[in-house]
DNA sequence: TATTGTTATACTCTATAACTATA
DNA sequence: TATAGTTATAGAGTATAACAATA
């Protein structure tokens, strides 16, 4: 029997959500740090896009400029964040991550990430190979594309 | 080279986020319902576990029971929930779907894996056994299990 | 007394509107 | 005039505390 289209949709719609419920459980314990998700996409972003502006950083992460400008102030008051002038375009700021916030991110990325690890231990080598295998074919379905939405989530 | 778990992790957080966001952003779309995330996920589990209790339904949303008491509210409100007496035990509720709201939930989720196939239409038959075949592998790793965690995300 | 659910109240996050400064 | 960002204000959503009803 065919494996059709529909066929994967349904078996995605039903096993990523799960997936990601674990991570995202798993990310808000690790973090001991109490940040929020989009406090958190936002690190992720700015340490992605060193020097962005908060207008190309609202746009991505889905939120209004007067929100992101409020969760930036959040993260420079905790020093995970720097927000500098712009001296060719003064109405422009800067945005980019202190070591503080590079640490934490990469700390909670990590912690994740091993625990995530610990799960996949019970899969046996060949099925781990699938497992990526299968995350490669996909992943460039998903990127960033086209039918993109503006949506930030959290 | 060895597939490790460590590997399989990264690759994990890596792609599954994507793949979420895109899920979340094409519901999102779809719903022209207004409805938060939690009153979806809501509205999932009634359906799945139709006669259940106000308690049973905030532990595994992950909400409160005052905020899940409030967010019932709305959602018998617009006709998707019925909240009914028990008879056997006069302190607890009876929560249930409309005919409306299963609707509502099924249009939802069928134009959802629609636009999904439609994008995984650029896929070979090959390539979707495989990630069927991985999706498979990863489902009962997490399934609610005892790593599991008391947050609903929203 | 313990449990189920609701009401009262407060806080966080996000949005829209109005504003300031710069281009 | 248009753009980048901030401040002011209001509306969701969620939490904790206090309560009512039942077991």
């Amino acid at each position: 029997m065919a494996t059709t289209s529909r066929d994967t949709a349904r078996e995605i719609l039903e096993v990523v959500p799960l997936v990601m419920r674990t991570v995202r459980t798993e990310m808000r314990e690790r973090r001991a740090h109490d940040l929020s998700v989009p406090q958190f996409r936002t690190l992720g972003f700015v340490e992605r896009h060193a020097g962005t502006s908060l207008s190309e950083l609202a746009e991505h992460i889905g939120l209004t400029l007067p929100s992101m400008s409020k969760l930036i102030d959040g993260l420079v008051e905790r020093k995970l964040v720097t927000r500098q002038g712009r001296s060719d375009d003064r109405r422009r700021i800067t945005l980019a991550l202190t070591a503080r916030g590079c640490a934490l991110l990469e700390s909670a990325h990590e912690s994740t990430q091993a625990s995530l690890a610990e799960r996949l231990s019970a899969l046996d080598e060949n099925e781990r190979a699938i497992v990526v295998r299968a995350l490669r074919i996909l992943h460039p379905l998903f990127v960033r594309g086209k039918t993109e939405g503006r949506y930030g989530y959290s």
